[in-house]
DNA sequence: AAAGTGTTTAAACAGGGGGTATAAAATATG
DNA sequence: CATATTTTATACCCCCTGTTTAAACACTTT
């Protein structure tokens, strides 16, 4: 992406998050970032679209920070989740990113609204998917209605908190608090048997999100982190083990980091992985190959759409 | 207050709750409500002092009905919350408050969002002392975590359920759901003995608020139920329960709807009340004397503020 | 019934916002 | 150097909130 652009989306971000989005007028953001308007409009449509771009580009941020930290670790040990959440909490704070969400709910523009439920929404069955890594399969059936409230819980728990001390220093504290109380949550409504919003919901809510771009990454790291994990398991050479991860590291790179990931070279590795001589990640491979083809076709569709 | 005003106050929250706050210009108030434009700022200095209006008005009405569902029954009974919060629910659904708390937290409006918080505190409080009518002292250090945390919990859960299904119907099985998670909530978390929020943090936010209007009323209410509930249990004669039923319904009755409440008729109220043969009510009667004159006093001060 | 009082109306006005169009200037590209 | 593209500055449109003003109206007092 452009440079200037970026440093427009940086500069009116920052001019959000003093004043408001409403607050903030054009004029205002032309003055901080130094351009005119011809330009701002060459650059976005209108105001929501850079709004829309703040968000992209923040997510994209918090989406990388968020699964770097489940690398070698167990989806299943809550105490990564809970410093997910953190990190997730503490760049919502920083960047106001809540109450930018309340404000734009009641503008007029549609898209923009669409937007934000889209995200919420994808927030929501991201939390869904972990907490099927940490409470398993079992208890399924309840962990959406349990999404739902947890997510009600620290929005108020840190609201509040933030109204009786205003430092973020309590965050984790708060991020503690309220994971404890889910823990016991979960427990009671299984036990209960209780169950107000069937998980099916969200294939409803979020139809075809298996080929949004966001949930391909999510989709990559919930694969490879479980591989990442098994190699020193199943390979006691070191070189061997060096080797695996450096194939997977450059896999992950190409994928994440790269404006044109080089799709042979991707594939010979692949290839490579399969090779391997204790004939594992059969199944894994097969997945990771879908999503690698899903994800180079959909930068296909993106490079017609510029055009 | 004016009918034409009132009739303005209609309209306005009828066009609000179609378009939304900002999405509603003054022009279309002021044709949907066939006045012109100088009476409209002759009324409110603003849309939002107009929004606060309407506020105003609908809180007055859920708070009279909030408090009649009390009324001969035990402030201790759950059922009678649950009644409470299906209702208040399903004013906040049809009033649209919550889309109308929100979209005002983004205006630059500070007085607005002051009023709005306040608001939001005074739900906050309200829902703390039921918790400890029901839970009882011995929770109280976690109730107002758990009163925090209850409103995030029914917020979410009632979103989510709205945009699952569209039916109203449905209110109350949720608040049912929650209301479950919560009973199981303030045991656990007075097992664990885990406090987020002390409850003194109610007073420092919302200081001297034993002398506001709304105040004194639940806490008339707070006294007058109980006493209304023990007159069985004291006297026998018929005839004696009708007269004290008769003269609580005339305190009532006198400071909750009337405009200019006769002073020495209730101060011959309660000496009769005081007068009882059982000699009970020693205690309430002396709080209650105190919010009457509390309430007399702060009549006074609204007079001086009007001329 | 007439005069005087306050209330309501209609209309014009100011100031500011988002968004469009265009001609001139600056910059990049061959 | 010449051409093509981007960027700028500015004027313009329409809509919004909020103020002001003079005229029309209603209602009380005499």
């Amino acid at each position: 992406m452009n440079d200037r652009k970026q440093h427009v989306i940086k500069k009116a971000h920052q001019l959000f998050i003093e004043k408001g989005f409403q607050a903030t007028s054009i004029q205002d953001i032309l003055d901080f970032s130094g351009i005119s308007k011809g330009t701002f409009y060459k650059y976005f449509s209108s105001k929501s679209e850079l709004l829309i771009a703040i968000y992209k580009t923040t997510f994209k941020q918090l989406q990388k920070e968020r699964n770097d930290l489940l690398i070698g670790k167990s989806p299943s040990d809550i105490e990564i989740f809970i410093k997910q959440v953190e990190m997730q909490m503490i760049s919502n704070r920083k960047n106001k990113l809540i109450a930018l969400y309340e404000e734009v709910m009641s503008t007029n523009d549609a898209d923009l609204k669409h937007y934000i439920r889209f995200t919420r929404l994808r927030s929501l069955r991201w939390m869904f998917s972990r907490f099927i890594d940490i409470f398993g399969e079992k208890n399924k059936p309840y962990l959406l209605d349990c999404a739902i409230m947890f997510q009600g819980i620290m929005q108020h728990n840190l609201q509040y908190n933030r109204l009786a001390t205003d430092s973020n220093e309590k965050i984790s504290s708060v991020v503690r608090y309220s994971v404890s109380r889910l823990v016991k949550l979960v427990e009671e409504v299984a036990e209960a048997d209780e169950q107000l919003h069937p998980p099916e919901l969200l294939e409803k809510w979020l139809p075809g999100l298996q080929k949004n771009n966001h949930e391909l990454i999510d989709r990559f790291y919930k694969i490879v982190n479980p591989m990442r994990n098994c190699i020193p398991k199943h390979f006691q050479d070191k070189n061997a083990q060096e080797k695996y991860h450096e194939l997977l590291d450059f896999i992950q790179e190409e994928i994440m980091h790269t404006r044109a990931p080089r799709k042979f070279l991707i594939e010979s590795a692949l290839q490579t992985l399969q090779n391997n001589p204790a004939d594992i990640w059969k199944k894994e491979l097969l997945q990771l190959n879908q999503i690698i083809n899903a994800f180079f076709q959909q930068l296909e569709e993106n490079e017609e759409e510029e055009h």
